[in-house]
DNA sequence: GTTTTTATCGTATGGCTATATTAATACCGT
DNA sequence: ACGGTATTAATATAGCCATACGATAAAAAC
């Protein structure tokens, strides 16, 4: 057999420039053309990885849903792990979905990019909102678990409390990078999680 | 003089048009030659009212943010001819902000598109930051407006408090269209204003 | 060492698009 | 009625882009 490739890796690499290229043109000043420049390679090696120019925006974009979702996957586990309350798992958790940072801004661009093309392709549309629907659900099973836990008061709605939570978070995103101060949004969600979890927890889990 | 057009309105009705198509093949999808068909004119038409394409998209863009400012401007006018405290006027007017019909939803969704091209497009992102700015800034007025009247503690924060509000107004319009129930949606975001006016206005403005 | 499979590259091409241009039309003031 | 101009239609053009294709290199298998 020929030379050895990872075809995997080479195709993270590849996605990442493309979304370099976005980040700087736009989703709309992607061509495959430029893609290759970008990467540094030809265009018929992006051809060799990707059977079509949108199969290579799919990966960029599964890649970059993955790679937000895997933020705030470890920063669940870091608070889990140092048995911190409910309260400061969501707090840090939420506060992982704004873009605070250079490399989370750069995937919540990209990210507002693809969301624009909802509109027309179905498949993306579906995709976004199983997304959202999914987070909504970690979220109100939190809530719960607090209620459980006694963080949270018996006659909260879990799901409600929930959608609250994350519309806000998602607004604050959106609003990030237009003009809100990064350190006093982060304080106002972290009250907005304190005021949905008062209570302390019973039992250690 | 030759015939008499009104151009305003025909650009108007060539934007509507556009908005038309967006909603339906995406920001993507729209060449001049279906802006035509759409509009059921010919292309040389298209030409004679729009320099180029991206004045065609402006003017399209400009004309839905308008109709969702006016939107908000025409509930806050009715509230204020009928008397009703601050808090319900800043209640319909963030209900305003939500894509609860048709039309608003259209509007939504294309406004969207276009933020998704902000990226690239610094010409429309300074559109977009300066009006949230604006709003944002309303809304804050309204607040210390509450302040004054009575309805509003005065230990509230003016600024994070409107911050906090349109960020969870814009979050949920987001979520909305991806399973959120309407109503749910609409009596949260009433008691979240409720909850920044909790008080009675002292005197009859 | 030959063969076969994979990887890479450069170029060709067919289609689509924005826009320029040219010609035709219709209406108004006089 | 009629010239002039705003308006409309139709066509031409030049560029760009995704994709197809062919050629070359390289490395494993035997």
């Amino acid at each position: 057999m020929p030379k050895l490739v990872d075809h995997a890796a080479r195709r993270a690499e590849i996605a990442a420039a493309v979304q370099r290229l976005i980040d700087h043109e736009g989703l709309d000043g992607v061509t495959v053309a430029k893609a290759a420049a970008t990467a540094g390679i030809s265009v018929g090696q992006v051809q060799h990885y990707f059977a079509s120019k949108d199969a290579l925006l799919e990966a960029t974009y599964r890649q970059v849903v993955e790679r937000m979702g895997a933020r705030v996957q470890a920063a669940v586990r870091e608070s889990v792990t140092e048995r911190l309350p409910i309260r400061a798992v969501v707090t840090r958790a939420l506060r992982e979905y704004l873009p605070l940072d250079a490399a989370s801004a750069s995937d919540h661009r990209v990210s507002l990019a693809f969301l624009g093309r909802t509109t027309a392709n179905p498949d993306l549309a579906g995709l976004h909102t199983e997304t959202l629907a999914a987070t909504r659900g970690q979220l109100a099973l939190a809530v719960h678990n607090g209620k459980e836990c006694g963080e949270v008061p018996g006659d909260t709605d879990a799901k409600a409390a929930a959608a609250r939570l994350f519309a806000l978070t998602d607004g604050f995103a959106l609003h990030l990078g237009a003009g809100l101060d990064p350190e006093e949004t982060v304080e106002t969600l972290r009250e907005e999680v304190a005021a949905v979890f008062p209570g302390r927890c019973r039992q250690w889990k």
